[in-house]
DNA sequence: GATGAATGAGCATTCATTCAT
DNA sequence: GATGAATGAATGCTCATTCAT
């Protein structure tokens, strides 16, 4: 009778381990020897579980993406309105990626690097960076429409503005990045927020 | 009598062949001898003009930085308004890092992700990702405050207003070099100034 | 479970096959290429025992003086009469140097080469030559206290003499390395050594 | 007209500029570089005045030999008695080759080393390390002969006393070296010089 | 003659991956 | 299933030597 073992728990586990390290030292620095270190086990049991190192990062990659938009979903309630909606998801998505232990916000770079760089050959339509970046859009854009069609925004291209606030989000990431301690993420994600949500609000009817 | 060499000409021969490298295969993926190869040299000659590989890298950086500022701050005529001041170079931004032949805009993901990941030990000031940021901040901030002066802007935090339109620009870059083809970067990036540039401007006046 | 391997047994078959190599080629001629094939090894394996090729040939330089110092130790017997102990101290040293099948005298030049050279920034209290020959000092000279004790020798400052003894030996290793088949070290030594304890013994008592 | 370049001189000045940074940092350490620096010349010149690293090597290795041996032969007088023609030629030994601003001893290690190693296929036969020591064998064995026909020393083997002599002097280099500071060369000289004169001299017509 | 810019063969070392146990 | 010892392809860098000027 062989050892019953939950593959996919150890899977997920092994997963974390390499994720901490990437945040820790960088994707690049990170050996397969150091991922089975902290996972607890020998090196060669990693590829009982990735084929390659290459696998490995990129279920990384994909995990957290889908870690970043369960979050933020999750915190999207329908009984927000829209506005508030777009805050709520501009609010989780930075918060996913700088609060959680795994400090997110490093690999996200190191991710985005690979991501584009390797855009074209990705064997893996998960992992296409085109894809993740229309899933957002996507998450955005009927939230922009429901605004629209409820009066409370004025008519625009939904997509273009759903660009703009992924941009928004990223761009901050990236400041925040560079000086954790100094940068003000809270307050500059609100001035940005206000100053787009002002913008895209229809003020025609305030009177 | 040897060889009579313009070293400093010889020099950025090698760090444009480096560029044309990093920004097709990636920094991490470039050897040494395909930066060699692309300057048409041998391996060691570059050798003769920068130190080591991480110093190759690091004068790219160098370059393309400078160029980036010198470029913007070119376009940005004092003669301008403050909102076409914010304008330009906002648009300076991203077409000096995606029109250019270097191909600028990839390499400057590898480069985010080293200087964020080396940020704390930069010996060199120049490369310290926190001062690009407060150089970008300081570039754009006294246009706000003009505007503000002039009646034009809105009183508003210039500090948080300048980060989140560095923001918006590094962001609409990022999804840009997910899918070149496909991004409209223009429209996106006239409705993200739109946007902001209508957010903070002064309408009390407007009667 | 992995393979089990005598790890100190492999290293020290790495040890003696890198001796090999250093005494048919030079230490400074020998590359790591050399020592694995020499030890029927990957290259790679010779790092998984030793840090460093310098720290390889500081493992064979110890390796080295350990044996000789055991083999000599192990010669002098107790019951012997201290111009005997002279004598058997001082063949073996010989004999270890150029009997064994690792042709230890070859190696030795290097060795005393590098750790002259290296003489101030020993990092290995074991490999620092002046503890070597204090060491060899240290083996010799109670032997003379000895037999001037006993009335066998003539007083003299034993440190000197001690010293004078180590010197001739190894001065004669040097010459019969530069001709191994012509020079006479066997006559050569029994004819120092005769003139040394000659030179210390007591005659006072002779008649 | 050419310029005049007394080419002798300027080979000998590169020379000596080889051996003094073969004395401070080791020949294995010396780089060609580092000898045009220290000549004051530039790389290229070098190759001007030697064929190869090799050669300068070598040329330097038969410099050095030429002068020790000169030094001893100039201070053996022919007036002086066979027992202070070889305490003088044994102390002219050492003297030469620890006194010199050169260091000759340091670089006379890296000689030995190099000449051991390459006996056998000496194609320059000054540079045999045979020959060498039949050199000072010559020098030495007629001193003998001088002191047993003048029946100041006893009948013994004249070749095996040379070269114990020989080996006495090269011991107490390496000893010196290893430990500069504190070894007292000069008197442990004396002690052994003692040992073999009294051990050689005839004392049958003491009465 | 003199030079030093250019070169590339050569080498120590790393590390993802394999596989015998 | 798990392991880690073994491996060798891959790469940054050095430096003796060359040769155009």
């Amino acid at each position: 009778m062989p050892k019953i073992v939950d593959k996919d728990a150890k899977r997920k586990e092994i997963l974390r381990a390499a994720m901490r390290v990437f945040a820790e030292k960088g994707v690049t620095e990170t050996k397969m020897a150091d991922v089975a270190r902290a996972a607890g086990i020998g090196k060669g049991t990693i590829y009982e579980y990735f084929q390659s190192r290459e696998q490995l990062f990129q279920s990384a990659f994909e995990y957290l993406l889908r870690k970043i938009k369960a979050m933020m979903v999750s915190q999207i309630d329908e009984s927000l309105s829209p506005p508030e909606k777009i805050r709520t998801g501009f609010l989780a998505y930075l918060d996913v990626t700088t609060m959680q232990i795994e400090d997110f916000a490093e690999i996200l770079l190191d991710f985005w690097a690979y991501a584009i760089r390797n855009k074209d050959n990705a064997d893996n339509i998960t992992l296409d960076i085109r894809n993740r970046y229309q899933e957002f859009r996507d998450l955005t854009i009927p939230i922009l429409e429901e605004g629209i069609q409820k009066g409370i925004f004025k008519p625009h291209n939904t997509e273009f503005v759903a660009s703009a606030i992924i941009a928004a989000g990223d761009g901050l990431l990236l400041q925040w990045m560079a000086d954790k301690h100094h940068f003000d993420l809270k307050a500059t994600a609100e001035t940005i927020l206000n100053i787009i949500l002002e913008g895209i609000t229809n003020h025609s009817n305030d009177d």
